[in-house]
DNA sequence: CTCTCTGCAAAGCATTTGCACATTG
DNA sequence: CAATGTGCAAATGCTTTGCAGAGAG
């Protein structure tokens, strides 16, 4: 997986180059979870300015493929993170924050679930969604809630 | 919730009008389950050949809101379906088969996940993905298994 | 009759892609 | 040097929206 002297190393197995925009991108996704294609544009740019969104796009591709990044829809636009652990999400209806949960058990459910169907290779993406306390508490004062 | 005879019964107690075209996308909905919006679009124009996609669209929309409808993101489309009864999805990733599996126990794995960080009005959505046995036996084939 | 809904067509986002040039290994 | 990657900009696919006329209650 990722190491943070080693964040490189997941690229150079494989028939794709280490590029600067590949491994700033690498280093975008170390900094924060759940990312969007264009907030890692901003923050790459910050080193690399002339990166464009389409080499966003096609390195998170690519890193995806690889397993090194993990992807999780939510709002219109996908979310990316770094493929460290394996961990579900728990989501704030009204502010979009997104919380990280272990939930080990889910892995054996599904499996379970999918050699009842014999289903093979399988994953699973639990995603809870629900109101953050801080959010329920403004909603009781009839605030708006959207925002972060 | 929905019924054969009462389809409308859940627009009727509501602000929302009941239009033949809100009343042709609920038969759509009751005959197939997991449809994109294009998909309901075709069938409710076999009884209403005017019909717009913008009016699909809006109508889902209103009846997500409402309860009667349930969404779920798959392959860049939505897919709808009629909110029948709660219950999570098995995908192929190879042929996009859709399978419903019932899965009680999420409900209060999320409920306990919620409450362990304040979060009220849960919903949880879990997808399971794999290789239906099917694509799997193409694919030791080498054979092409898209589609389906 | 009033308020809501609809069709149409244009707009809006997120994402993908073709191409000529730049870079990596 | 050969193969792969990049920027740019146009294209795509799904979904939303403004508007004027149509329809529901």
């Amino acid at each position: 997986m990722i190491d943070s002297k080693g964040v490189d190393a997941g690229l150079l197995q494989t028939r794709y180059r280490l590029t600067k925009q590949r491994a700033a991108i690498l280093r975008a996704l170390e900094d924060g979870a759940h990312l969007t294609a264009e907030t890692i544009h901003e923050r790459v740019r910050a080193a690399l300015p002339a990166v464009s969104l389409g080499t966003i796009y096609r390195t998170l591709d690519i890193l995806r493929a690889i397993g090194l990044v993990q992807v999780f829809a939510h709002g219109g636009a996908a979310r990316y993170e770094a493929a460290l652990d394996k961990h579900h999400h728990l989501v704030c209806a009204s502010c979009s924050e997104i919380v990280n949960i272990p939930a080990p058990q889910i892995a054996a459910l599904a499996l379970s679930i999918a050699q009842d169907h014999r289903y093979s290779g399988v994953d699973a993406a639990l995603v809870v969604t629900g109101r953050c306390a801080r959010c329920a508490g403004l909603a009781r004062n009839g605030a708006s809630t959207t925002g972060g």
